[in-house]
DNA sequence: CATGAATGAGTGTTCATTCAT
DNA sequence: TATGAATGAACACTCATTCAT
C-alpha cells in the first residue's frame, strides 16, 4: 500500500504556503522553490497537486473568492436587510487575519490584472457580484424606509466598495493607522453620512 | 569630446519610457531592455543615467509624486479652502491621462511596498502629507462655516482619501465602469453626505 | 504470500508497451511514466522488470533481434539457396506491421549508437551476421549457377543490405512513398540486375 | 565603438559547435550548455544569435541542405548527363569529412522526423528533389543511349537513393568497413549492373 | 508485488548587469 | 557617451529514480 495522501487537504496547505510566501516576499519574488520549501516539500514536489506557478496563483484567488462567499453566506444568514448589509460591507473589509490575507492577496493581483485579460475578467466578474450584492441590500434597506438618501442604489454601491478598497489598500501597507475598530467607525459614519439608519443595526 | 547631453531631460525621458513599458505589460513583464528600447537606447545604455533597474522603478516614484505635488499647488492657487479641498480631491482621482497613469504607477508599487520598508516609508510619508493636506484644508473648510459633520477632520480626511484609492483601483482595473465624470458626481455626493456646503463651490 | 507473476511475460508486455510509446513520440520524448502507464503500471512499477530506463531500451534491440532471427530461422526452412536468400531480403524490410516496428527501433537507435561503443558494437554483431548469412547464401546461389554477376559474394552483400536500410528508412519517414509491394518489385529487380536467376525464385 | 561581430559568422561558428558536439554525444546528450562552451561561450551567450535550441537545430539543417546544394550545383557544371549523375550520387555519399558530418546530421534527424510533421515535411521537400534530380539525369543518360535498363527512370532513382542511404548509415555506425573508396566501387558496380554504360564515365 | 509520493539533479530559457570597443 | 556582446545567476519545469507504505 503506498502512501495515500488527501489531495484537496495538499493543495490546500501548499496555497497556504504560497500565500504566507507572497506576503512576506511579494508576488514577484515568490518563487516556485521558496513555496515548496515552505510547503515543506523539495524543489519538484509541487508538481503533484498543481500544473504550474500560475495554477498555484490563479487557485489562490479562486480559492479565496470561494471562501469569501461562503463565510459571507453565513455572515448574512437569518438578518434584515440592513444587518445584511452592514455584515457583507464588515466581510469585505481586513478585520482580521483571514480577511487581511485575503485583501493582500486580491491587492497583490491588482496590478497583474492590468495586464492580464484573464485576471481582470476574473476580478471584474467578482467585483460586480459584490457591486449587486450591495444594490439589492441597499434596494431592500431603502424599501424598509431605513434610508433617506436621493442616490440610486448603485451609486451607493459603488461608493460603499471604494471605500471598502481604499481602507483595505491603506489597511496594508500601514496597518497601524487603520486599525480594525477605527475601520469600523468611519464604515458606519459612512452609512450615517448618506442617511442609513444606522441606529437600527443590532451592532 | 565627448557628446554634451542633458542629463535630467534623458532621465525624465527614459522614466516615461519605463512608464509606458509598465503600462502595457505590467511591472513584472518589464524588462531594462524594453524600456531601454522603448527609450530609444540600446540594452546597456541606461547605466549612464540609472544604477540599476530599482533606481529607474524608485525614480519613477519620487518623479510622480513631485509631479503631484507640483500641479496640485497649481491647482490650489488663490482657491478659498472648499475649492482647495474640491480641486485636491479631483486631482488625486485618475480623472485624464496624466493621473490615470500616476495612479497605475502607484497600485503598481503598492503590493511591492508590502514586502519593501524602503518602498513603504516612501508610500507612508506621501499619504501622511496628502491626508495632512485635506486635514488642514478640511478644518478651515469648517472654520468657514462650510461643513456641518460631526466628524473630526483626520476622520474625513480618512474617509475621502479611501474613497479616492478605492475609485482608482476600480477604474484602472475597469475604465468603462468609473468614467472621469461619474468618479466627479460621487464624490460630490460623498463630500454633500458628510455636510460639506457643497452649493458654494466653484465648479 | 506474493503474488506470482511471470517475469518474462511482464516484461515482453512492458517492451511491446515501450516500443507503441516511442512510435508515438519518439524515443527523446518518451518517459518511464508513459511507458508505465502504456504498460498498465503506475509510476515506479517497472523497476520489478528492469533496472532502469536504459534497460528497458537496450532489451527492446535484443528481443527485437531475436525476434527477427527466430522468424528468419521459420521462413528459410526448407527452401532452396535461391528462394533461402529471397526470404531472407524480405525479412528485413518493413513489409508488415511487425517488421515496420522492429525496422522503426532500429533506425531510432542509430544516431545513439554512433555515440555509444557499447550499442554501436551491438548494432556491428547483428550486421555481420546479416551480412554472413547473405554472404553464404548468394555464394550457394552462385554454385547452383543461379548468379552471373562478377561481383564478389561479400560485395553484393554489401549493396543488397545497403538497398535494405536505404528503403527501410524510406519507408518509415515516408510511407506512401514506398509500399510493400513497391520495395519488393524494386528489390526483385536489384537482384535480376546483378544476375540473379529470379525466374527461378518460387514466388 | 562596441564590438562589432558578424552575426552570420557567428552563428555559423555555433553551428559548427552543435554539430561537433552533436557527433560526440547524440542529438538527445546535446545541451545547449554544451554548444554554448564548445562555441566558446557560457551559458547564456547563444541567445544573441539563436532564439533558442530548436532554432539550432533547425538550423543545422537548413544549413547543412544549403550546404550539399551548392556543392552539388558546382559539381555537377559542365558535364554531360552521364557524369553528372554519377557526381550527384557520389555528393550524397558520406565519402569525405564535410559530407560525413553532413549524413550524421541527417541519419540524426530521421527518428525525430518520424514523431514530428514540421521535420518530416522538411526532409520529404529533401528527398523528393533529390529523387527529381536522380531521375531526370536518368532520363537524360537514357536518351543519350547510355541506359538498356527496363526500369523507369523513377524506379532508377528510387534504388539508387537507397543505396545511398544504407551506405550512409552503416558508414557512420562502421567507417572502416565501408571506406569512401569502397562506397564508390559498389556504386558503380551497382549503374552497371543496372545497364548504365559506366565505361563513358569521365572517372 | 504495486503504488504513487517525494526527491533533486538537470534542462532550456530569461535577464540584470558589466565592459571592451 | 553609446553600443551590444557577453556573463552567469536565477527561474520554472521535467523526469528518472527511490522508497515507505
Amino acid at each position: 500500500m503506498p502512501k495515500i495522501v488527501d489531495h484537496d487537504e495538499r493543495r490546500e496547505e501548499i496555497l497556504q504556503a504560497a500565500m504566507r510566501v507572497i506576503s512576506a516576499v511579494g508576488l514577484d519574488g515568490t518563487t516556485t522553490r521558496a513555496i515548496a520549501r515552505e510547503a515543506g516539500y523539495s524543489s519538484g514536489g509541487l508538481s503533484h497537486y498543481f500544473a504550474d506557478k500560475d495554477d498555484i496563483l490563479r487557485s489562490i484567488l479562486v480559492k479565496t473568492h470561494r471562501r469569501s462567499r461562503e463565510r459571507q453566506a453565513k455572515a448574512l444568514a437569518g438578518k434584515n436587510a440592513l444587518d445584511k448589509l452592514w455584515a457583507l460591507l464588515l466581510d469585505n473589509l481586513p478585520l482580521d487575519e483571514e480577511r487581511s490575507v485575503e485583501t493582500l492577496m486580491e491587492m497583490t493581483f491588482w496590478p497583474r490584472a492590468v495586464s492580464s485579460a484573464e485576471l481582470r475578467k476574473f476580478q471584474d466578474e467578482a467585483a460586480h457580484a459584490l457591486l449587486a450584492s450591495l444594490s439589492k441590500l441597499i434596494g431592500e434597506v431603502r424599501e424598509a424606509g431605513q434610508l433617506t438618501s436621493h442616490l440610486s442604489d448603485a451609486d451607493l454601491a459603488e461608493v460603499l466598495i471604494g471605500v471598502i478598497d481604499g481602507f483595505s489598500v491603506h489597511y496594508e501597507l500601514f496597518p497601524e493607522r487603520l486599525p480594525p475598530a477605527y475601520q469600523e467607525r468611519l464604515m458606519l459614519a459612512q452609512l450615517e453620512a448618506f442617511g442609513f439608519a444606522v441606529g437600527a443595526l443590532d451592532i
